[in-house]
RNA sequence: CGGGGCGUAGCGCAGUCUGGUAGCGCACCACACUGGGGGUGUGGUGGUCGCAGGUUCAAAUCCUGCCGUCCCGACCA
């Protein structure tokens, strides 16, 4: 490709509506252009990078045994009334009518269509397994779009879903996309996790994320230091460390003023009571509406989505309101604790091995100290309801955890017969009975992934391309190619020649300046950029300089190609 | 959905408080110089000042309504 005949649509200046990085490059580099909220165009360069990411997906679902099909992204709102969710899917799922006010979505996502496909064509075991993909665009009409295609409102997916005669079969599925993915992240070159995930309202056995490595990450990811234990903080059991010796003699109950103090802070500034000696107690509410106490060590954070998974409690956690903790129990948030509490009291597993602690007095302006839980609290439960921490033990036994911050691009995890059931697709098993088909479903983020990549891999002059996924492998880039007839003939010949060894290239014959060009191959985040210039030709050779590190290496011309297909390999 | 910011040329912004009929930098076009890191000069193109209504002799500027867009928040006691 000649920079003269392309569309390169760059900007000097960060646009000042864009706040992360990845967004502010694909912008500046010309990568997308936005249209509205959560919407873009992919102009010609970012489209480019889409493909390639496309066609990786492509290749490696196809390896695993997934065939790829196309849905409509318009779908009739009767699919959706039959499984149920266009009345549980909310504001999210974009809705329209027809010409014939006949009720249509943009699909948000495809478990509806693919299982209508399943039950018309598929009949006997005998044709199950069965695995279809797509890569396809999905709209939802999220509340805050944001941080350009990474939340975008229409984005394009690649979403599989395979079915099965029972669960067994569907594991090995499970277990085979989980090793797709695995290839499909590694060959793009990002730094990624697979973690394992809440399964959610669906449940199944197993559900894992893959998320790309970022400090912007919208999700926080728990990792073992010494093991591939990898989990969703969310999901990720809290280990508590060694049990503290109790005090001899045991400390006694005691209450003590502590005015205009509400929260384990002012504690700890005021009267120098570390954190981690004191506990905090937050009240949610039951499936009947009642009170229940949810007790931490205070330096930790309650984890709601462990706390709505003990049994009788609301799902997802709801807290209480701050007048009805008053009128029920005279006291405010800041002063409750678990001595004497008339309600059930569900206690942390760290916060229940401390020897003793500080608590509210359930009085205002009073708090409790000396208080031991056998002794003072002999009725509560015990349970992991905490956010781990770093440092915290590695659940898996080796190692401890570490929080680093992550962007989710993939997903996979177990349908189960949720869809199959709801909407009647059944096949006829060995003994000839009817059974509703066992599902999976795995997506990936397609766009997300070219934002991803951008955050993990840039510096200040731009994007830092993974070869896998860049616009273009090789930029070629003469220096007064309009005046030098020796600049212009190693230009061309090595066009050519990069041309046939299969590499994309982008030759920037436009009569810009030396510095203007250098800039644009360097925001572009092309991988290798070979500068032909009258000077260095002069001396016998070519530079070729690695968009990553730097490094220039200089090659006599007949050696470049030689030369640029090691160092693609090696990037 | 709640709170906040912003809307003036393709991009970044000033002008708004204190009303007088629109400006700067970049980009773009032409020419000249320059020619290995976003160069210099001269001359240009390009704007219903988000939209609608109101106040006024006069509105980018004041008032009202609407729209768009971005950010923050949506459990921590």
């Amino acid at each position: 490709m000649r920079a003269s005949e392309f569309l390169l649509s760059t900007l000097k200046e960060t646009p000042s509506d864009a706040e992360v990085i990845s967004h502010q490059l694909m912008l500046r580099a010309g990568l997308i252009r936005r249209v509205a909220a959560g919407i873009y165009n992919w102009m010609p360069l970012g489209l480019r990078v889409l493909r390639k990411v496309e066609q990786i997906v492509r290749e490696e679902m196809e390896r695993a045994g997934a065939l790829e099909l196309s849905m409509p992204v318009v779908q009739p709102g009767e699919l959706w009334q039959e499984s149920g969710r266009w009345d549980l899917y909310g504001p999210e799922l974009c809705r329209l009518e027809d010409r014939h006010q006949r009720p249509f979505c943009l699909g948000p996502t495809h478990e509806e269509v693919i299982t209508q496909i399943a039950r018309s064509e598929v009949k006997s075991y005998k044709q199950l397994p069965l695995n279809l993909f797509q890569i396809q665009t999905k709209f939802r009409d999220e509340i805050r779009p944001r941080f350009g295609v990474m939340r975008s409102r229409e984005f394009i997916m690649k979403d599989a879903y395979s079915f099965h005669i029972d669960q067994a079969c569907q594991e090995q599925t499970y277990w085979r996309m989980h090793e797709a993915y695995t290839t499909i992240f590694r060959r793009l070159g990002l730094d990624f996790r697979a973690v394992e995930a809440d399964t959610g309202a669906i449940g199944g056995n197993h559900s894992h994320e893959f998320h790309v490595l970022a400090t912007s990450g919208e999700d926080a990811i728990a990792f073992s230091t010494d093991s591939d234990y990898a989990a969703n903080v969310e999901l990720a059991p809290a280990i508590p460390g060694p049990q503290e010796e109790a005090g001899d003699p045991e400390p006694l109950l005691e209450k003590f003023a502590t005015p205009d103090m509400t929260t384990i802070e002012d504690l700890a500034e005021q009267l120098g009571i570390p954190a981690q000696r004191s506990i905090k107690t937050l009240l949610a509410k039951d499936a009947q509406g009642d009170l229940v106490a949810l007790v931490v060590r205070g330096d930790h954070r309650l984890n709601a989505v462990k706390a709505a998974k003990l049994p009788g409690m609301l799902s997802p956690l709801v807290l209480a309101e701050a007048a009805e903790v008053k009128q029920r129990l005279g006291a405010g948030f800041g002063s409750l604790g678990p001595v004497g509490l008339p309600l059930r009291v569900v206690v942390d597993r760290t916060a229940a091995s401390m020897p003793d602690f500080v608590c509210g007095a359930n009085e205002d302006g009073y708090h409790l100290r000396g208080a031991i839980w056998r002794r003072d609290v002999p009725d509560c439960e015990v349970a992991d309801i905490r956010e781990i921490v770093n440092g915290d033990p590695s659940p898996c036994g080796h190692g401890t955890l570490e929080i680093r911050r992550g962007i989710e691009v993939g997903h996979i995890f177990q349908l189960g017969t949720k869809y199959s059931e709801a909407m009647a697709a059944t096949v006829l098993d060995e003994q000839g009975r009817s059974q509703p088909m066992v599902m999976g479903c795995y997506g990936i983020g397609v766009t997300r992934i070219v934002a991803a990549a951008i955050e993990q891999n840039h510096d200040s002059k731009g994007i830092i391309w993974p070869t896998a996924m860049a616009p273009f492998d090789v930029a070629i880039v003469p220096l007064g190619m309009d005046k030098s007839d020796a600049v212009r003939d190693a230009t061309e010949s090595l066009y050519a020649a990069c041309e046939a060894a299969g590499w994309s290239v982008l030759m920037d014959d436009r009569p810009e300046r030396p510095g203007v060009k250098f800039a644009e191959v360097e925001l572009l985040g092309i991988p290798v950029r070979v500068t032909i210039g009258d000077r260095s030709l002069a001396e016998g050779h070519l530079e070729i300089t690695l968009r990553r590190s730097g490094e220039t290496d200089m090659v006599a011309p007949e050696k470049a190609t030689e030369a640029i297909r090691a160092l693609l390999a090696n990037q």
